[in-house]
DNA sequence: CACTATTTAATTGTGTATAATTAAATAAAA
DNA sequence: TTTTATTTAATTATACACAATTAAATAGTG
């Protein structure tokens, strides 16, 4: 019983270095998205966006790994902000298509700079980060896909 | 330009392998947890309650990197679950102590088999995922620093 | 001792997350 | 072609997260 109890130690927890982890990074970006007046989680979808130029909420909740219930919500408020535009597709009324303003367009130069300021600050270098990012999707894709089953 | 556009592709950002992934562990541990009738987050709090026995808010934002906009609604609610007790301290008044019930610390025999259950379905070995999970750690402890500041 | 600063939780407001349900539309099958 | 199943968003309810503020208590200073 002593071995399974040190199993449960926080210490000993993957799961948690991640979980914490992620809100420390949200925590890192928050004053750099700020000058642009994003959330994190409203960062990664213009990140979509600007590769994408137009996708559906699904497409989209593919791509971030969330569903309609986080995103419908989201999406209302960056419309609301004038970032995006939603429109029904005429051929399929079920999809909402989502496309960004010019207001959404413009914000990607703004924007440019974000990733080498947050890479400098971890005084890692280029490959341990590379690595890491990694070895985190492959994990990503295994849990994806047995959390799928 | 082209180069800085590059720089903001989803497929580039650790900080998007980590967010994802952490969403996709806590999916994995919900069936788990469902049968304690906990959450993960509260999962957590359970974790550090059954090494330390008795916390104060404070001492248990240290170590799960939450503050007490978080956790005192969950404490409430893990009160109202018979989990938890929260007691004031007498010596300072502003002061929160927060130790389990007889029926949270039965839990701990319940849940001894979840790192196991977690380990065994990703197929890594031991010690690449311990590896991972010092590299995170090492990169917490990064970021928090430069957090506080 | 009075006054100020600090510490600690709680509260408030906003924004995710996700499970479960609903509703509408399309596709597939009998 | 009616019926059935599937797909897709939206909605609802619950539970985090965190910034900012408040309030109470303690500690430190003159």
């Amino acid at each position: 019983m002593e071995q399974l109890y040190k199993q449960l130690q926080l210490e000993n927890q993957l799961c948690f270095s991640i979980y914490a982890t992620s809100r420390e990074i949200t925590k890192v970006y928050k004053p750099l998205l700020d000058k642009l007046g994003v959330t994190y989680p409203q960062y990664l979808a213009l990140l979509v966006l600007w590769e994408h130029e137009t996708l559906s909420v699904k497409k989209m909740g593919e791509l971030l790994y969330l569903d309609s219930g986080t995103l419908t919500p989201m999406l209302k408020r960056m419309q609301d902000q004038e970032l995006v535009i939603r429109q029904r597709s005429h051929e399929d009324e079920r999809v909402v298509f989502i496309s960004l303003t010019e207001k959404g367009k413009k914000l990607r130069d703004k924007a440019c700079h974000i990733p080498e300021e947050v890479f400098s600050m971890t005084n890692k270098s280029q490959g341990e980060l590379e690595k890491l990012k990694e070895t985190l999707q492959g994990l990503l894709q295994l849990l994806h896909t047995y959390n799928q089953k």
